[in-house]
DNA sequence: CATGAATGAGTTTTCATTCAT
DNA sequence: AATGAATGAAAACTCATTCAT
């Protein structure tokens, strides 16, 4: 019985995390905040969590998990783009397959795990690892498919970089209260991407 | 002399300011870390700013004002797009040279303030205008050039808010130490996004 | 037993403050020195009141509340004398039982909340109301029951004011530990004030 | 030609410190402030005066010390009440005698230095002595000429107490631009309290 | 298991005073 | 003689974390 009191309370402290960091994020909530939303003290959160990073991480985690996990599967079955070795089809189908698929992993998530999600999106930090796998695949793309001339190899990277980011930062502005709103949105807006590459002599 | 070293002192601590806000970020910076980086006592700050506000205004006042009235040169030269007035050109090519303008305009922005656009751009609460303006360019391309069919219209301008959010946050990516490639690369990065909507059939 | 500790802690803070308030003064107490009376961090101040402000607010809140509305009483039962509207006996007899009757109340928010009492009437901020009223009640005594001769209206006015400002200055010297001997020295001050327009010719 | 130069800044200092000092008050003005005004900077204060006291003390010493002996004069002269030592005249006339001659003094005081005497009276400390001489004299005519009736000896000091710093709050407000009228308001003023004592039976 | 009391280091800001030049 | 640059201690307030009970 403590063990299951212990899983509510756990529970408890965990929702109000997730209400407070999606609406004030990460650096305004506050642990009072927090406890005052778990309807506990302060103290009792250090119970259940030994820092407020615990908590945060604990939230993020399985999203983070599904999305790593998502990006390794993709990337060893479908692509291999790390480093020098790609693999990856040339046509316009090929890519936007993929990028269907990421956005359906993506909405998936999303579905399971809708606040951690939107939290685990809008920290920037915690999200290296995407971050550099959309960089990668747009880094390939681009080399593959792309009729833009750089004048360097380094002016490249960072094209490929800023697109990275910049997919990176919409992502977290097509979720909706609608699951299967959001998994088209998602889709129409990664798919787009792909036209980005096919433009004649900018 | 006493002015002199005055204007010294005032630089010091917009420089030592403006490297802390670079890694750091504003809410990040304390007045403590601009003193330290200054070499001088907190206090010493308050005679030559008058607030942590004062100082993040003087670093970014500049850039902000010729951002603010480029786009508003922008608005009414070329393009009326903000509520229903929509007289924007339909070709690619139409779309291509609005979008060179403003890269061109960032980039010249960049070359006389680097540091200070940097910073202002990782700002988001100061450069509401320009995501807005984003917003409604990219809204009105939605509708007039884009054949991606959406289930609703919120869905749409939700869309629309996604993609001019993710263009804005690619273009703080794209600073380079080279002013001209990052002019460069500012027209590649942003007239990438003419391809966007010129998509078949997602 | 909690509530009984946070209440007694609560209890110490306003003793502190009482404390200190009746010695130094509203602006000269810091929340350092409330808090090193009451023996705790300045930090845990901030658990029991929000402010400052919220630790002034708390000890003057009743007595002011009692002060306030009993002149609010006196005013619609007995006298109407702000503005033009002068429905005041003019016989000396009068005017003493009004004088007596704030007294008598004055003692009595006193009895209730001695420490308070006297730190509101410290605070000359906090009563303008008070001070109004008794400006205009001295107004009001003047041009009916007075002889003295002004050269001028404004030199009338400021006689009032200068003589509302002084009642009013007296009052907080008139609190001792006796409370009895409180509400005689009270009635036996402010009566004295009757006098003061029957002079023949100065 | 050097202590000419100083004389003159001295006079600066003071003129400036008496504006801000009449407008803010001692706690509220700043040697920021007063160097302002007085057009140089805050380290040359320092030239000229030790410290914020010394320059506030500066401004009040010559109405304090006109003040001071005008008291000693006509404690003196005419009345001897400190301590147990009473000779003064019991008549009304006698009294209102002593309270226009201290008014007059007052406004000569004022006269002569209008600033310097409004700051002074405005700070309640340094006034000590006037403030126990007027207690003095109030005793005195409490003793002689009241039929208030008090239950205790220091009940009848403590009224003493309370109507001196009635008085003397009151006297404070009565400095008006005009300084004959200023003479008139305070002998009015002053006078006024003979009526106090002779009220019959509160 | 939980409370909530308490701490201590942090934040921005103000200001009398000192001191090199 | 004067400047103004700089200091340091103080103010009100916040918050993650600890700990006795």
């Amino acid at each position: 019985m403590a063990q299951v009191l212990k899983e509510t309370v756990r529970r408890d402290i965990l929702e109000s995390a997730k209400e407070e960091l999606l609406i004030k994020g990460i650096k305004e909530t506050s642990m009072r905040d927090i406890a005052k939303g778990a309807k506990m003290t302060v103290g009792n959160l250090y119970r259940y969590f030994s820092s407020k990073e615990d908590i945060i991480f604990t939230i993020i985690r399985r999203p983070l998990v599904m999305l790593n996990s998502a990006i390794e599967d993709l990337t060893n079955a479908r692509v291999s783009f790390t480093k020098e070795v790609l693999t990856i089809g040339k046509s316009d189908e090929d890519i936007r397959a993929i990028l269907r698929e990421i956005a359906n992993l993506l909405a998936e998530i999303y579905a399971r795990y809708p606040q951690e999600m939107q939290i685990l999106m809008r920290d920037t930090s915690s999200n290296e690892r995407f971050k550099d796998w959309l960089t990668g695949l747009i880094a390939v793309l681009l080399k593959e498919n792309s009729n833009i001339i750089f004048s360097s190899d380094d002016v490249r990277d960072t094209y490929a970089y800023a697109m990275a980011m910049s997919v990176f930062a919409g992502i977290k502005e097509c979720f909706l209260d609608d699951k299967e709103k959001t998994r088209e949105l998602l889709v129409d807006y990664l798919v787009s991407f792909v036209g980005l590459l096919k433009v004649e002599g900018n």
